[in-house]
DNA sequence: TCAAAACGTTAACAAAAGATAACGAATTTC
DNA sequence: GAAATTCGTTATCTTTTGTTAACGTTTTGA
């Protein structure tokens, strides 16, 4: 992937919330950085600032804690998604989980300067600042329902309907991931599993 | 409490985020109104738009779903806090949970209509976005690690945890909401409870 | 004020999930 | 290409949780 399409990328979800005049675009173009992030390597890790935000141009990180030395995978993050340590990014204290590489990636970064540089920007602080307030609120909505999903269902319901709405990016993760992300063990999904295929068959 | 002490909680409350000139005040106080939700009245009913988001000055609320005729109690809201069925305000869809006074309480609101006004305001727009902004990354922090709870720590550790941090307001919530927020049955919170009594006896 | 409803706890039993280990299959790594 | 690791499943056993029902107590509301 070449750098210039995957600030194209940038551009075209950043419009979905703030559509850019060119000129604006060639300003905020400017704070981002276009990197290559190969797989298992790390973009944050835990116990460090989570310096920069940025959005997945291509493949696929997982976020993940380390509870008694076992990887306890919470999220994903795929094509076309944002990515960070939000809490860290945000408040610039050190990530409590590890963000790491499910397949060679691109993302496309801004720094945490490079953010606030471009709020200070007369041109694009009122829509970088209109960006920032609509991208968490989409992100509240998603972490809304999940909270939601662990209240009122089961683990076999979640699953459910993870698979009705997961995608075919579901595919590409392994499953004691999903296990961990359902919030129960890869021997638990396992055994799910086999009950769903009982009734379905 | 009279309405102008109400008042003087919500500007308190916005300027922790954004200060204000007594001008820019004077013209935020314009879309507010000071409502009173007697106890067990709703503040949003389910199926029905949220067009409004408000802080709790005084008394205390919760959010719950019905599942199989059943309540599910999510969530809290007191004193000094927002409140709003987020996703149904934001996106303007009905809601899926109601919000019910727990006691005769005090709210500070502000419509959705309202919002927009204040967002088109010259004078305030920009605060208002920033606002905005802050106030979902904060609750986008807190619904993180939320769902970082639900993933990595057992019933007991989320209940302990709860005891720790939650503060007096805990012992104004009945149990029985208690463990629905913590993603169990009232039973089962009786018999972590009395497990966690026979360690520290 | 008094009956009804709501609350927290406990018991008994069933169902589900966790822990551990074993196994072959697939994937990775050198 | 071979050895090592990872992965998903299954089995066994233990622990936890869910379900239902009963009970005394507190709170509520007419």
């Amino acid at each position: 992937m070449d750098p210039l399409s995957a600030l194209q990328k940038f551009r075209e979800y950043f419009e979905r919330y703030v559509p850019l005049t060119d000129e604006e675009w060639q300003a905020l173009s400017h704070y981002l950085t276009v990197d290559t992030l190969k797989k298992k390597k790390f973009y944050v890790e835990a116990g460090k600032v989570c310096d920069h935000i940025g959005l997945v141009v291509k493949g696929a990180v997982r976020y993940y804690h380390v509870k008694d030395g076992e990887e306890i995978t919470g999220y994903f993050s795929f094509e076309d998604e944002m990515l960070s340590s939000y809490k860290s990014f945000l408040t610039r204290t050190p990530a409590a989980n590890y963000i790491q590489a499910l397949e060679d990636s691109v993302i496309v970064n801004l720094s945490h300067k490079g953010l606030q540089q471009a709020c200070m920007n007369e041109l694009l602080g009122f829509k970088m600042e209109r960006f920032g307030r609509l991208t968490a609120e989409h992100y509240l909505i998603c972490y809304e329902e999940r909270i939601t999903a662990f209240i009122t269902q089961s683990p076999e319901e979640r699953y459910s309907d993870l698979l009705q709405t997961g995608g075919e990016a579901l595919y590409r993760i392994p499953q004691h991931y999903i296990a961990n992300y359902l919030g129960i063990t890869p021997v638990s999904l396992s055994r799910i599993r086999r009950r769903i295929m009982k009734i379905s068959a």
